[in-house]
DNA sequence: ACCGCAGTTGGAAACGTTTACAGGTGTTGC
DNA sequence: GCAACACCTGTAAACGTTTCCAACTGCGGT
């Protein structure tokens, strides 16, 4: 810890010159490489003397890793997103390597640099949780410089490994539950169809109330944005449509529509039942606690982040496009089923 | 795009090659310095063709800077910090600088690691969120091989900048509201008080009950961990004690007191009232919406990014140990003041 | 006395950049 | 027609490591 005559940080030639060994003798000691017991003595007292500590960037440069792995997400700030960094970095701790984090923004045109930038050598593997794929995407996708885990569905074919939640399945679970605590007319808030997300959430929307015997009816469904307030609008819409529950897309989309609903003094889920999606931190939080389905944000990014560190540490071989899925969990809480009586009638 | 003759990613080397000109050439070119025309076209073609990217170690290796900062805090999970973390990310997106993001949780070594892990030159500054302020960080934070930026309150005369929250003057805020909307059994219900926002919500919620004139009593005062399950028994302690408001030292606990009344059929804020800290997205997200002492978390991250920067980027020099505070701001909404009856002064 | 060998060591190259410096060209002014 | 000069270019060093290779030491075996 004391101060550097040199001026700089101390590097393996201060080490040298004050031990009066060579550099490649500092650098063997240090690295626990054969030395005689002296030369390993003077060299670690010098170096704690000089309060060394080695440049990662010249070790990076000389063996080509940077022990770094970038998660591009499109909005740090989307509690929907919180479980799966903490996952992410969970596993990125423990493997040794540090997470950069990277907002997209959900602009595409940010996605692509991101993938581009693997060339740049900064991080050795990415985890990328595109908002939608388009076919720059699969071209930056295919000739990335490094390995790189896609959160979400890929073309097949695609040489790029995946883990994806299964949204279509998901939603399927929470219209049937709702349908099973008796719900007839249930409605749906969907968030922008043109994004993967809506467009499966929608399918097992309709799918499941195929399955259950209802009919789609076009009156009950609004498709709008993914926010609160998004949520709030669209169910004031709804109520007019006299729905026993409403399913939303996700979390904040039901958190909307529930004060929506406490706002018009009905009850949840007496009046009106509702579902979410993402099982975040805020369907556990809120009163009443929301049912809501977990598309496994946790497992999904532990998972991710192990496929990377298994690919770039390389032990055992992965084929390259290696897919997981995660199973959507139902998580049912007070907002709906009420526990003693499951036939309504509207 | 072409896939390289060489194997590896293309260098400057490379491009030299194809071009026929020499590195230092490439160099120049792909830095905008002078060049003659045929020259220039020459480098940039084969660059484009060998789809060539700056190799960003080597670069770092040159010029001593990665363009990298690192945030330490205690748990990426938490809904708190989530403002906090898009800010800082936002600034130094926009200043060119990715984000390294670094969890901690909580443990005094982690961070003490983190504090000399600046030295391996990883990243050229470091925003750290410590729980707890011990002697060993003030040492480490004194001889950090970098610029570091505390988020938290710093013994005066300690060389380093920091960025504060008034959590004294916030509770005391939250506090005098109760007292204004009638309140007079005020409870509160705190983390551990062996940390620093602990201790610091604790004397804003004395000093603002002897300012209202109110007796403090241990009573109505539950120290417990910083969570919504600890807030929940926390307020059924609290509740045989009849208290006519509960004072949260953060909206997660908060959201628990919330669930508890809501569990025994009290109306909030009708039988009582609550009132949170941090103003995090869960205070908007619930019903009632929760009122909350918005504790600056956005621009804490904000500035603190900002005075990094400033400092790497060094244009005006600022004096070692700048200090910024944050002022609270007290956010009402439908969990405290009946709108009808009020002496309201806030 | 010599060879081979294991154990240590130092010199030097390499990783991919940037940049100081010196050498080369062509142009201008006399 | 020649000096001075601007401009452009290439060589080489540097950043801080790791690692290949050759050299040196001391040793035991022949």
């Amino acid at each position: 810890m004391s101060p550097v005559p040199g001026g700089g940080q101390p590097t393996i030639v201060s080490i040298a010159r004050q031990a009066g060994v060579s550099i490649a003798s500092v650098s063997r000691v240090l690295n626990g490489l054969g030395a005689r017991r002296e030369t390993v003595e003077r060299v670690e007292r010098a170096a704690s003397e000089l309060g060394y500590v080695p440049n990662a960037v010249a070790r990076s440069l000389k063996d080509g890793r940077t022990r770094q792995l970038t998660f591009a997400l499109p909005d740090i700030g989307n509690p929907a997103y919180l479980a799966m960094v903490r996952a992410v970095q969970g596993v990125t701790k423990t493997a040794g390597y540090r997470l950069l984090l990277h907002s997209t923004d959900a602009v595409v045109d940010d996605e692509l640099a991101v993938l581009r930038s693997l060339g740049d050598r900064t991080s050795d593997g990415l985890i990328i949780c595109p908002i939608r794929i388009t076919d720059d995407h699969i071209d930056a996708l295919t000739c990335a410089a490094g390995p790189v885990v896609v959160m979400g569905s890929l073309p097949s074919g695609v040489p790029v490994d995946s883990v994806r939640a299964d949204s279509v399945t998901g939603a399927a679970l929470a219209v049937r539950h709702l349908h099973d605590t008796g719900c007839r007319r249930i409605a749906f808030i969907n968030g922008p169809s043109d994004t993967v997300p809506g467009r499966n959430r929608e399918e097992g929307y309709r799918a499941a109330l195929a399955e259950c015997g209802l009919v789609y009816d076009d009156a009950l469904v609004v498709e709008t944005g993914f926010g609160i307030e998004a949520g709030a609008r669209a169910a004031g819409e709804l109520l007019g449509r006299r729905p026993d529950a409403v399913f939303c897309a996700n979390d904040q989309l039901a958190l909307g529509a529930a004060r929506a609903l406490h706002a018009r003094g009905l009850r949840i889920p007496q009046d009106v039942a509702v579902a979410g999606m993402d099982d975040s931190v805020l369907a556990r939080s809120v009163w009443p606690p929301l049912t809501s389905v977990d598309l496994g944000s946790t497992e999904r990014g532990r998972r991710a982040a192990e496929l990377l560190v298994e690919r770039l540490d390389g032990t055992a071989p992965i084929p390259r496009g290696t897919t997981a899925t995660a199973p959507p969990r139902l998580v049912v809480r007070a907002s709906t089923a009420p526990p003693t009586e499951n036939t309504r009638s509207t």
